[in-house]
DNA sequence: TATGAATGAGGCTTCATTCAT
DNA sequence: CATGAATGAAGCCTCATTCAT
């Protein structure tokens, strides 16, 4: 469900500062709880409006997955082209902490993300993780194709089950990078982050020893 | 905040029920948007009840909590006593195990808990994970306790340090092992199961190495 | 209605604790908001005894109006009857005064009478008020006649007419100086109180001037 | 707290009937017995309107409290201009008056201001009261002032001191006019409103010769 | 007789959604 | 198109009263 012909034709800034609000107040209660009556009366438009904008409250909040999402991928892709012809372990790297970067920076993105998972009657709950996984895992798997073609990994390496191993590593890594510091409200201290950038080069430094080329 | 006398004065077999379909109620939909109206509609009792046992919809919520995580404690509790005079790693990967199957017979304990660390505004939020930890704390520096007089880990290991890792390993096990089904509602499957074990099998292994006595 | 026999049984001490601890309550609270439940529990006696003892809320009402009242007219009887043979204006001062003391001590009471004539619905409110006014009238009369009988008073004086003068400047004079008060919880302090002994001799050296002997 | 926007784009004669039926419904129940159900269904309006417009019972009760304060206030307003030029104590005998008038004309504002005196958990109590007070002394500062200067007054007059005697004095016989009336609802009857008149007059002559020039 | 568990009506409040202007 | 007033279901909670034990 594409956002309606009348928010596209909104001046683009008014249209980012909508669905950023509104990310701040569902990552802030979660789906059920979060109040349009708040949204509409923080952005000071119409009730009506938003509703005219994404039909629905489900559709306002696929919207702002969409967009939210968006900015990450957009991040990461460029990451993806500025390290382009490194080893594929220090692209690893990079984007593990370009991710720890980014929740540091912008922790709201990530407790929506965890919101998603963890809150129970989120629609198109299904669709948006997957959506999640399969961005996740095609990043990965350019970056190992990539290392195949620079000999930099096992020739036999089967790309599905190495990609899978990857993803699911990274993840977890953030994850329990973000848990740790639950109590705190979901966001990562400066101190922390020196921390995090040690264990996250250790944490490569294990796949390399798994999947790398001998030599 | 105990339960009022008024509930504590009922056939237990209906404190139970109560506690079991309040447990139902708020892993299903999480704390705020748990029902009071639904759960004494199940339960079939009038709603000034709820309030008489409880007090409260926090009070309620401490209630099961604690409720819930002392059935918990009690099994756990068991486990330790049956496997008192083995191995400690071998105890570790018992203890494991069990939790493992504690969370695949019932769902519902591991959900509520993970409902409490990720929702935002669960009264008593601090209180209740920090009560989770300190038993957590303390069952596995028993277990490392009775290691070092049997002479099984080092001599000169820091106890504290020691059950600090021990612990965050298991309790990350378990969050991962669910968080990969979170999708099918939070259920592992018997397939999962058995690999489970086997994971489990290698973790102990990996603490084994790090901790165990030389010989 | 007379309170049930199963209250009329119990020890006299209980029943003067229940009826004073509901009297505190319903001075606190006015009638409709006073609560049972509340009341119960501080008395730390059964719900349905409340019910066996005086049937209803409004039955509870009534006793405790009846019983408040008869304390304050014991007080006031006991102060005609000290005080006989003395002037009758003196007489008029002194029990004035008595009441003024009364509600220092005992604010509850005061405060209970003017939740009877302020609020709206409460049960037997004309026969109640009704009966606080015939005892005023009766304690005034029975003065007034004997400062008749003493030469003190003006022999052609219309007693029934005089005895409502006096009853009405002296509820006023009464209610005024509790007003004056409310902001700070209907209580008279000390240092008012000197003030109001002051007020006192000033009204009734006016009574005097108006219904007094001529010599 | 001002009424919500809401509330004040709404036609102004419906504005008039929510507020008006609301001071009907605060007068007869006082604050907290006062029903907001019913008020909405007596409207013929939905019950979250009522939110909307005023956020919260006590919200909805602070703007009935201005807005019948309001109107007294413009009345005497009115009657301080048409008799301006007057002699001083003509112009607070007319006062008085006219406050009598509004009495019997219409008790619900009186029986509102009274149930504010005397119900113990009304919201913004000390504040409601202190701007009745504080509208009441500028108003007799101004008669006086005038006074003084047209030489009605004695020149050596305090003030302030005389503007409290005079505020208490009105304000006690309004009180009292109404008091000896409660049992039949705080209605003056016609009867009594001639009766009342002539003890105005009387009440203003004696402060005639209190604070009145010589001659 | 005393108890206290059960009841359900009614209280205030929030919310997503609709629709006339 | 934007607005924002209207709606009413559903939420939590309190209370007087009843009745089986």
């Amino acid at each position: 469900m594409p956002p309606s012909s009348t928010f596209n034709n909104l001046p683009s800034d008014k249209q980012e500062r909508i669905l950023d609000e509104a990310l701040s107040e569902f990552a802030a209660k979660g789906y059920a709880r979060a109040s349009l009556n708040r949204l509409v009366s923080r952005l000071g438009i119409a009730k009506g409006s938003i509703f005219k904008y994404f039909r629905d409250k489900p559709g306002l909040f696929s919207q702002v997955f969409d967009f939210s999402v968006e900015r990450v991928k957009r991040h990461l892709r460029r990451v993806r082209e500025d390290t382009k012809g490194q080893d594929v372990f220090t692209r690893l790297e990079i984007s593990l902490l370009a991710g720890l970067e980014m929740i540091a920076a912008n922790p709201r993105l990530f407790q929506f993300y965890l919101r998603v998972m963890f809150e129970g009657d989120v629609p198109f709950r299904g669709r948006l993780l997957a959506s999640i996984r399969l961005f996740s895992h095609d990043y990965i798997m350019d970056l190992l194709t990539d290392g195949v073609a620079d000999g930099q990994l096992r020739a036999d390496l089967d790309l599905e089950m190495a990609a899978l191993v990857v993803d699911a590593t990274l993840e977890r890594f953030l994850i329990a990078s973000v848990m740790e510091h639950m109590d705190t409200g979901l966001c990562l201290k400066d101190a922390d982050a020196a921390h995090a950038a040690q264990l996250a080069a250790g944490l490569v430094d294990t796949l390399r020893r798994g999947l790398g080329a001998e030599s």
